[in-house]
DNA sequence: ATTGGCACATATAATAAGCGAGTGCTAAAA
DNA sequence: TTTTAGCACTCGCTTATTATATGTGCCAAT
């Protein structure tokens, strides 16, 4: 189907071109000690590697550029790890194992660190609990007219909610609410929480003691959507715009523009190892010569996130795949 | 010093400007109906705003545009306030009370509609408690090895931090250094709580109870120094790049590390009313012909915060003022 | 004080010419 | 059958040239 040679022609066309974001002609290869061939035998190979849809060209008369069936080929059978990454490891473990004690600042601190070794934009989505739990309803009072409500869950999430008493409502009033939904609530899922709070309000239980209902329950049902709201980090936005593809400002204002609206969070995978997608698989117009690999990294079986990077087709995929997996490994760690 | 002809001259230049961002010609001038002249004679006028540096060209012979000294006359002395903003005001109106219940959401709400409305990046700051003190301390045991610390003020912020306890510290342990904390930093400032947890640590009162004094120390510090760090909210980001001064990607990057990098924080004004600062006030060297206008909003003598937008120079200051103003002064009675 | 007229400056757009890198094809060599 | 040398051709990129349009500064006349 495709001859040693060629494989070899692809491999180093694409490792070239990624280097110099230039179209690689014949001539540039016959310098390579393994490819000492004429021009026209390998001129002959890259036709022929055209034809079967893994180069393309800019133009007629121009050098080749992998296409991103090529790409994909080259992540699947060709692929050298860089074993060079292994320098970083080092700076990795202590990065990780530094900020140990807060686990999501952790993660912020991963990805910060995998953007900065790739030059790439790094994003994290969760740790999201499929089974968190209510730990505590407590409450603070701040003075006459004013209370925070704080929720606690099993993993150490925290959300919290600043209520403001009407005059008629005694602090004690609210103790006991609170009260009764942290013996109500305790123990229970987010999810069961959720429809427990808004049957509990439907049912009066709650009413006779409080007639601000309205008010409470939606900080209720704000601060349970927070839980569930799924954390999404990214670091490293501004990497984006040193890729000569990026060298439009139309296409950064895309990019921001997905970064921000957190469109790229629906389009990694979840738990199915590592991932490498291409612009035309994620469906995410702007995007067309963009990649995303993911990875997920998993605390338990209820809890896991994903960290990936974004960047274009044209990437050291040597390097970056072992940094990805390495960050990965060690923030599962974290929970152990 | 400056004629009134002058002064209509210099005003229409610069709404011209700000419509269009080419360089404004005496013969377009000579359409407007109060300044039925030859083109000569507004050239002339023209010739000695130059020579008084409100207005430049950006080559020998082409059209005049504003110069940072001519944008500032403008705002101090020749800007009139768009009426047609009020008709923003019901829907300010409506997201800053509909968003009452969370101090900081609101905020963030507020921002993005100003983004919206102006079409320019806007950000926040704050609120900032000049005087935040310890409302309490509590924690949450999650399982044999964890427990969450939570830090609550006086104005209802909460931070908190998990805590991995090593097998040989009982949750009683914690229990009761927590309650020791409580009542020891309880009403004191977080300036004084530093503190006096930094003394406690070194004087050894606190060792008798745990011997990861190190860990948990650095657990509190860390909360704290949340609390001291300004609350940031920046909304609109790719709104800037819209505006033709910014087609230039390298001044994307810039200005998005800048926003990153929460570089602007420093220069806006914190309780000084209205402020207009031009790129040369601020220092901001990558942001040379961008403006900032902040104000302050009050909430107490103990607390305030500022918003800002970040535009071009060119900006239409007429209809951008009183928005701010506006929306300053409604975010403020929120906390009323 | 204001105006019409005119020479001059310069950005912008369109066009053309030349250069260079690279290809495809063919016929000859290995 | 595989590899190679040679050559015509394509196309993007740069540079130079020209034309066009807009607007200025200045001066003499009103």
């Amino acid at each position: 189907m495709i001859s040693s040679r060629q494989k070899l022609i692809l491999k180093a066309i694409i490792e070239e071109y990624v280097k110099t974001a230039e179209p690689i002609g014949s001539k540039a290869l016959t310098s390579l000690p393994y490819l000492h061939f004429s021009s026209a035998t390998l001129r002959h190979d890259m036709a022929e590697l055209e034809q079967k849809g893994f180069l393309t060209k800019t133009h007629t008369s121009s050098g080749r550029i992998p296409s991103e069936k090529g790409y994909k080929y080259y992540v699947d059978n060709l692929v050298t790890r860089d074993s060079e990454v292994q320098s970083s490891f080092p700076i990795i473990d202590h990065i990780i194992t530094s900020n140990s004690l807060k686990r999501d600042h952790a993660i912020e601190e991963a990805i910060k660190l995998l953007s900065e070794l790739t030059s790439y934009t790094a994003f994290a989505v969760g740790p999201k609990g499929v089974e968190l739990s209510i730990k505590k309803i407590d409450f603070v009072p701040l003075n006459d007219n004013e209370a925070t409500v704080l929720i606690v869950t099993n993993q150490g999430h925290v959300e919290h909610q600043t209520i403001y008493l009407p005059n008629h409502i005694s602090i004690n009033n609210v103790r006991e609410v609170v009260k009764t939904l942290d013996d109500l609530l305790r123990g229970k899922t987010l999810d069961e929480a959720m429809i427990m709070l808004k049957e509990s309000f439907k049912n009066n239980e709650l009413k006779k003691f409080i007639d601000f209902q309205e008010q409470f329950l939606q900080s209720f049902v704000e601060a349970f959507s927070k839980f569930a709201e799924e954390n999404y980090y990214f670091s490293g936005m501004v990497k984006m715009f040193d890729q000569p593809e990026f060298k439009d400002s139309k296409y950064i204002k895309r990019f921001i523009e997905m970064l921000d609206r957190r469109d790229i969070v629906k389009f990694i995978g979840r738990d199915e190892g590592l991932q490498v997608r291409f612009g035309s698989d994620l469906k995410l117009i702007p995007m067309e010569n963009c990649s995303v690999i993911s990875i997920p990294y998993h605390i338990s079986d209820q809890e896991h996130g994903t960290i990936a990077i974004i960047g274009p087709n044209r990437m050291p995929y040597g390097k970056v795949i072992p940094l990805l997996e390495y960050i990965a490994l060690n923030l599962g760690k974290l929970y152990k």
